[in-house]
DNA sequence: CGCTTTAAACTGGTTTAACCAATGTGGTTG
DNA sequence: CAACCACATTGGTTAAACCAGTTTAAAGCG
């Protein structure tokens, strides 16, 4: 992968760095990083500079640090949690492991999407129609004239306007998560997001349901549509790891 | 609330008194934090171990830190990820949002369980069943004996087993963040973490499902279970309401 | 007067160099 | 052999600079 997008200072850097290293298994879990002092040498930094990427490696359960030990490689396979999807599909060692997790993926995105679904077909608002029908509008037409990069982010749009029409801390903050997995990809890859000929028409469909306020067919539009986009999915998203074979290592 | 758990050092002190703070509005969404050099004082440490938390702040999306400007803090209402739902839940002013959130998360959490459920049919080998065969028994002998405690943690392991016979670190990882959540219920609150009586019952249906290798049935059963049980669960929630009440602050 | 320029103050980023504290190791001792 | 202890290792904390962007306000100019 290339351009982390972040990134802007040392230690934020240095964090990046190994945190690519864990997830493509440089180590095992359970081995011992090298001292704090030894690393500050090798990233040709100062030990402050460093601990302040170990601890965001902490943060997120990639390490544990013991005072008088040391810092250890946590079996991230085991303890992770859902914000290092994004990172896991980034760095990943495993081709396989890689596009199990990319499957899978696609299954809970679907899972959430219908929950979301449901729980905005029973609380939106009209302000909340007003903006899903000026999104869909604009995906529709933007379908139209194939414009892959401009869709990608009107979808983006969509969805953040979906979740807002759940009137949901606990919606919004779950489909964060996953939305930044899926912005890391469309802005990663904008020519490889290609969309089935059935979008407009589900969304257009979905949003019928949603007005109607009848969360048991805004989820059954969704459950349809995604079973059957899934599998072209999948295919699309294999050729998407030739691209991240190109450019990893 | 109180026993944070983990914080050991200094950095994880101030880490958690910081996102409390911020979680429960001490600043409003743009202000700016004091600065490092103040912090520190304030804390009565040095810069850098104030940066460390700093750090870890940055990282869950609490604040923003912006070279020669200040750190910021975040819209977490609108940026936050699902990570922060447990932090929330424990340190938010509002109770009405707090129980907003608890709310949905049981929605969420039903959604996300039915969707591993169906994996786990799909995908369990015998050796799960094995497992979850020990855990459902062991767990209808502690339900017979009333042990609260011993439950809630069989409880956890039992879900734990679960997840596992998706064989899927993307399920996992989802698990172990809604897992988290639960798990920071029940070591609080263990006297709090009653069960409905159906669920022995539930967990013997369940496994029949899962054995029979029928996603259908098993997704089924959690439904009408959950749907059974979460007007309940909402209503000791509430309760639980008063005990962070009386805990906080 | 109003705009631009510029210098100073402010704030985070990085570095250095100690010393403290927990842990682990290996040798000594009973 | 086991218990103990001294030392090396490693993370935790502190202090005091200096560097590098940003902001502010004063100074200068048209």
């Amino acid at each position: 992968m290339k351009t982390p997008i972040k990134s802007q200072n040392l230690a934020d850097t240095i964090f990046e760095d190994l945190k690519k290293k864990i997830l493509s298994d440089h180590w095992k879990a359970g081995d011992k990083l090298p001292p704090e002092r030894d690393l500050a040498l090798e990233y040709e930094t100062n030990r402050n500079t460093l601990r302040e990427a170990i601890r965001k490696l902490e943060q997120c359960h990639l390490v544990t640090v013991r005072h008088g030990s040391g810092v250890r490689i946590e079996n991230f396979r085991k303890r992770a949690h859902i914000e290092l999807i994004g990172p896991f599909l980034e760095h990943a060692s495993d081709n396989n492991e890689r596009l199990a997790m990319l499957k899978d993926l696609l299954i809970t995105r679907a899972a959430v999407l219908e929950m979301i679904m449901k729980v905005a077909a029973e609380r939106a608002e009209p302000i909340d129609f007003d903006r899903l029908r000026a999104l869909t509008d604009q995906q529709k037409a933007l379908f139209e004239g194939g414009h892959q990069v401009k869709l990608a982010r009107g979808d983006l749009r969509w969805h953040q306007a979906l979740v807002d029409a759940t009137h949901s801390l606990t919606t919004r903050w779950t489909a964060n998560t996953f939305l930044e997995v899926y912005r890391g990809f469309i802005l990663r890859f904008p020519d490889l997001w290609i969309l089935h000929p059935e979008y407009p028409g589900f969304l257009e469909e979905v949003l019928g349901a949603l007005e109607k306020q009848d969360p048991q067919e805004a989820v059954q539009i969704t459950r349809d549509y995604y079973q059957r986009i899934d599998a072209k999915m999948l295919a699309m998203l294999e050729g998407l790891l030739l691209a991240f074979e190109g450019s990893t290592s």
